[in-house]
DNA sequence: TGAACATATTGACAATTATCAATATATAGT
DNA sequence: ACTATATATTGATAATTGTCAATATGTTCA
């Protein structure tokens, strides 16, 4: 499903999954994860965001922080990476052009 | 709240408007129906697509539509004009490029 | 091995959502 | 006034969602 999804020009993509993407950006404790996340990605350098600053970024339980994570990642918005104790996040930028590219091809 | 988001540069928009925003186009059947009226919205010389045409673009009911439509309004993606029986719909193209330009400036 | 910590999963609950059938409202034409 | 048509609203229902507390899993370090 990310394969598919990561290889290929906006008008391809399918319907449901574009609609699903803009699922995982309609809540707004996701949102605020998906722009955290971003604000690292600038410059292509960030190794991710940990996820135990995410708690204080949402102001959101340790739980409810996780199953975010679980729909952004399964969206496939973000990416993880687990390193020591630690979970790092990262935004996968392909998948966030292909929506950016959906929306300019709109009009 | 339509003309503080109308009026607003994206990075001016509260975070709860934008996802909101995303809300509206998460479900297949209302982004089905905001490409459609992006299509007519092209140029900037489309009229408005009537109501009456959703329920084949979607193939949902008359009242499932209207549901939808109700949604859209709401998030202030789409505008309403009632010409006789008809009602024709129309996208906020303002709020469409507030999106596009909130997505840009993020990364 | 045991303690401490980061993360994931489970269970529970209230709230929201997507959908349709049925009904109501409004408009146009005869 | 009556009929036909477009749209909105209501009521109902099944499914999904956002949240947390509690518990489980996994990792590091002493």
């Amino acid at each position: 499903m990310l394969l598919t999804l990561e290889s290929k020009a906006p008008e391809f993509v399918a319907l449901e999954t574009v609609a699903s993407v803009f699922k995982a950006l309609s809540d707004p404790a996701r949102l605020k994860i998906v722009l955290h996340l971003a604000s690292d990605a600038v410059g292509c350098c960030g190794d991710g965001i940990c996820g135990c600053d995410l708690e204080e970024v949402t102001g959101l339980s340790q739980s409810t922080v996780s199953h975010h994570m679980k729909s952004l990642l399964s969206a496939g918005l973000v990416q993880a990476q687990k390193r020591g104790k630690w979970m790092y996040y990262s935004l996968d930028i392909r998948v966030f052009r292909m929506v950016q590219g959906y929306l300019e091809g709109c009009c």
